[in-house]
Parts: C-alpha cells; sequence; structure tokens
DNA sequence: GTCTATAGAGTGATAGAC
DNA sequence: GTCTATCACTCTATAGAC
C-alpha cells in the first residue's frame, strides 16, 4: 500500500480520490486501447477492467476521445527525451550504443505505450491532431542535423543518410514490443525474458555500429 | 476493362461475377481494416467503401470475421515465400541484400496487407488461431539454422546471434509500410516517393551487411 | 443473385436518484 | 462523488420480397 502524503501536499482527501480513480481508468485504458485500438475499445469493457461503474469513465473524462488522447499523450510525453537527447557533443559510439538500450528498455518496460502509438500511426493518424504536421519535420531535422556532424568529423560513415538511420534506431528497437507475441512464438516463449532483451540490446548495438562504422570500446 | 475469358475457362459467368465482386469486397476490405483493425473496422463501411448493398457483402462472405480471415489469408500467402526462400547454398551476401529489396518493395507496393498484419500481432493475434503455436517455432529454427550455417562457414559473424538479426530485417524493412505516416512526416512529404524507397534500400543493405561482417562485391 | 427492411445486441453518453 | 437506468444511435446479421 503507498504512503499517504496528501496531509503533506495539502491535497483534498477528495482530489487524491480523483487522482487514484483517474489512475485505475487510465490504466485501464492502455490496456484496452493497446487490445483493440481506438475504435475497436469500448468504454464498457474499459469500465469493467478497471472495475469501475461505467458512468464513472464519463465522469473523469469528458468523451471517449478525451480519455484516448489523455492516455496519448503521456506516451508522446514519454517519446521524447530520448532522441531529443542526442547532442552533437557526445561521443557517437556511445550516443548510439545508450539509445539503443534506452529504446529496447522501453519496449520491455512500456509495451503498451508503444503498442498504441503504433496503431495510431498505423491506422493513419487520425487522432493525432497536428502532431506530424506541426513542427515535426523541423524537430527531425535537429536530430539528423546530429549525425550530419558526426559525418562531418569523419565519426560516422558517409555514405550512410542520416534519416534512414533513424528509421533503422526507431524500427529495430519499437519491434520488441509491438511484435512480441510474433518474436515469443518464434523462439517458443510464452513471453520474452530478460535475456533475450539483453541479447536484443547486444546484437543491434553490435550490427547498426559496426555497419555506421563506429567502433565502440568497452 | 479486363478481357473476358470465361468461356475458355469454363467458368459460369455468375461464377465470374462472384469473383469480381468478392475481388471488390476484398479490396475494400483490406483498406477498412487497415484503417480500424477487426474491431474497429464496420461491414457498412466496407460496403460503402466497395460500392455494395450491405446485405452482398454477407452473400459472398459468412461474416465479419470471416471476411477478415479471407484478407488474412492473403496477406500470410504473400509473406511466406520471402525468408522462407533463403537457403543455406545461396550467398549470403546477395541474399540478404535481395532480402531486404524484396521486403522493402513490399511495403512499398502492399503497404495495406503489412498494416492488417501488425494490428493483429500488436492487439495480441486473436484470430490468427494456431498460426504462432503449431509449427511456427520449427520453421523459425529452420530460418536461424540457415544464418549458423554461414557463421560456421565463416561468411557472417558469430557474435550475431540469428534470431536476432532475422527480427532486424523483418523490423527495419515493414517500418516503411506500417510507419510510413511518420516517415513521410519527417521527411517533410506527403507520401515517400522511389527515392526514398532507394535510398532506404541503399543504407539499410550497407548498415546490416556491413555490420554482419558480409561484403557485398558489385 | 440482389437489395430493402429490420431484428437484436452493443455502443457512447447522460439524467437524476442517492 | 457515486451509480442505476435509460436514451439515441450504430453494429452485425438475416429474413424475405424482387
Amino acid at each position: 500500500m503507498p504512503l499517504d502524503i496528501s496531509s503533506h501536499t495539502g491535497e483534498k482527501p477528495a482530489g487524491r480520490i480523483r487522482k487514484q480513480n483517474e489512475k485505475l481508468i487510465l490504466t485501464a485504458a492502455e490496456k484496452e486501447f493497446a487490445a483493440c485500438g481506438f475504435k475497436g475499445a469500448s468504454m464498457r469493457e474499459i469500465a469493467a477492467r478497471a472495475k469501475l461503474p461505467k458512468a464513472n469513465i464519463h465522469y473523469y473524462f469528458k468523451n471517449k476521445l478525451g480519455l484516448y488522447l489523455a492516455v496519448l499523450s503521456d506516451i508522446i510525453d514519454l517519446w521524447d527525451g530520448t532522441l531529443s537527447n542526442l547532442t552533437t557533443d557526445d561521443d557517437a559510439a556511445q550516443s548510439l550504443a545508450q539509445y539503443l538500450r534506452k529504446k529496447i528498455e522501453f519496449s520491455r518496460d512500456h509495451p503498451l505505450a508503444s503498442r498504441i502509438f503504433a496503431s495510431e500511426v498505423i491506422s493513419g493518424g487520425p487522432n493525432l491532431g497536428s502532431y506530424f504536421t506541426e513542427g515535426y519535420e523541423a524537430w527531425f531535422r535537429s536530430r539528423t542535423a546530429v549525425f550530419e556532424q558526426w559525418q562531418q568529423q569523419g565519426k560516422l560513415d558517409p555514405n550512410i543518410i542520416p534519416s534512414h538511420l533513424i528509421f533503422l534506431l526507431w524500427s529495430s528497437t519499437q519491434h520488441y514490443a509491438d511484435f512480441a507475441l510474433q518474436a515469443s512464438s518464434a523462439l517458443g516463449k510464452e513471453t520474452l525474458d530478460e535475456e533475450d532483451y539483453e541479447q536484443a540490446i547486444t546484437t543491434l548495438t553490435h550490427i547498426i555500429l559496426k555497419g555506421c562504422g563506429i567502433v565502440l570500446e568497452d
């Protein structure tokens, strides 16, 4: 049971209950949206998963889209702060290796988040609003710029097209969340275990760093 | 208009109409299932896309699941015959390069198929029946065996774990179908063009072959 | 083979008692 | 803040006229 810190933060008990229930609902919604997509998800099922009456969901969240966007924005917040952290100053080898590890650990620890985002993009992003239109290209260019500088400094194979390298970093790591069912089935397991994730990190890091003409000293 | 060959094949005109309508419905269903997932898709919308009355869909296909499975089995048929074609006899460099090209061209030419399969796996594969359970592990092992033989013959870096290399081949190529929206947005385009796909093939081939310790002579 | 009309279950959302 | 009861709508699927 978590420690009650409401008397220290000045929150009303009511606010505490609100946060608890919102958390319950968000967790339930995450599972349902990951399993069924936005259109396929049902508020009835979310309520059942949260073990709350259906009307309570509508008390805390305006409607289905509002709940979905709340889940999705949490996910996008998590997304930021990984690739955005890459800067030119960093050591190319260390940076790439760390990025691959972080993303695979993210796939292991937040598979539902990754799947909801993937479902949304696959279905054409009808609920992403202006996420991909406003400033996305500019942000992406600031990311490719880091790789271009590394290329100019001779730290990265100049034959590689940075944008496609980024797509490779994304796809190869997210795969362990989105296609975990296929991967575990292929390996003859119920779920991927710690060793599988470590082997994924090792193999991906090896192939991509070597393929990019980078040597990681240990 | 396609040439009428029914008098040569012995098909009844009725059979011809059946095939035409089934094709219309399957094409419409493919778009709808890719955009909404299985649960989110609606037979009403599929009928509208096919420009047929809703009841006609049920005349040609038993129910929603039957139609979905028809679409999905077409997709899985397409899937086979790519990785399955890899054999030990082949030249490792040529084989991998060809595989990457084939899969990216597949992502370009059949993005909807890739997305439907991805949606199904992401949502936990509730409609895949025994696809992942019966013989899938054995089939996958026969695929990793090819890479292991290459390793024993010194054609492939022994540090690489074959199963994770296969996951990398899958993920990096399918990404161009499933995440086409994100990729095109990042590049500031409406859709990916021929040059993008060529650059994807070039970059992926370069990184993966070099990363695997394989040199592709041209 | 085609298509209208509709049954019957499930959907998101809300009013109103507690 | 909670939750039952219900509304209006959409869903899949089918019966039955043409």
